[in-house]
DNA sequence: AGGGGAGGGTTGGTTTTTCCAACCTACGTC
DNA sequence: GACGTAGGTTGGAAAAACCAACCCTCCCCT
């Protein structure tokens, strides 16, 4: 499972090795919309079943998903986010937004979102100092591991 | 490479189809900082030479990278982010968010982000009609494809 | 003219994952 | 006592990832 060596160290990289594999975060979707149960995570998701089975011990194991008996006798759980995986939500709403903007361009979205203000939420990612909806040319890199650096202009 | 049939509609899984794959977000980060030389991303990311020739492709497809020419004579390429690659950095900020908060409690982050503003970067993900930051709790869910519902809490 | 290095890949063969269908367990129901 | 439901596990085939080695074009050095 290990790539080549020394790579970048980066906490993009960390959050994908323990959410990145494939289904993970559409787990994380579904037990964020409520539905947490096995058949219906393979229902949702359209995942092999074993495959979803080892998604879902890493992801309990990684503290971001956890099972809730909703009956004993006979034995049954739900998967549910904890606090670590809500905060993964963000996420998804920007993985969410991106899709709808640049793969739904027609208007037809798969799923729409309601703000408790009232209006359709849609996630905007702002400076925590400022509030500035951030824009790329507006950041600076530093990367604070000797030798590893950041290159010049990134515009297209 | 076809999961089982008839998944829920989405445009999370629509985009993790284009970027979900090992490395494909890793090569946006690189890209993002202005490493979009081969040997570069190979290092960078210490992914197999192969297969990020396979994103590279990929997302060039996408539209989510470009090749540049940096030098005729010999022929030389880098790879940088369009603006639809662009636009899914709020994917990599959310990431490293919580991988800086949930992975490095410690405070030794491998990288610091310096907004224009003078402060640190920290994002953070709002409504954009009342500006409020996002909570799952304000978030109601409405799916629009027939026979596709939520479940009931969320809470952890 | 020959050798070496940089840059951007491709190729062949092995190892890991994924996929799929079938099966298992423990109830509860008809 | 057959069937259904929920939550998985198992075995074998197919697909991906991995790795080292190689290729090609050009430049530079001697």
């Amino acid at each position: 499972m290990a790539a080549s060596k020394d790579p970048r160290p980066c906490s993009i990289a960390d959050t994908l090795a323990l959410v990145g594999e494939k289904y993970s975060l559409l787990v994380l979707r579904e037990v964020c919309l409520g539905n947490g149960r096995f058949d219906q995570l393979v229902r949702n998701i359209g995942a092999p079943r074993d495959i979803l089975a080892t998604r879902l011990r890493r992801l309990v194991d990684a503290g971001i998903l956890a099972k809730h008996p909703y009956s004993e006798r006979p034995r049954r759980f739900e998967y549910r986010p904890t606090r670590a995986g809500l905060e993964l939500e963000p996420v998804l709403l920007t993985l969410k937004e991106w899709g709808d903007r640049h793969l739904h361009r027609d208007g037809d979205l798969p799923m729409v979102l309601e703000h408790v203000c009232g209006n359709e939420f849609v996630p905007v990612v702002t400076c925590r100092a400022c509030g500035d909806e951030v824009r790329h040319e507006h950041l600076a890199a530093h990367p604070q591991a000797p030798g590893w650096t950041v290159g010049g202009p990134t515009a297209a």
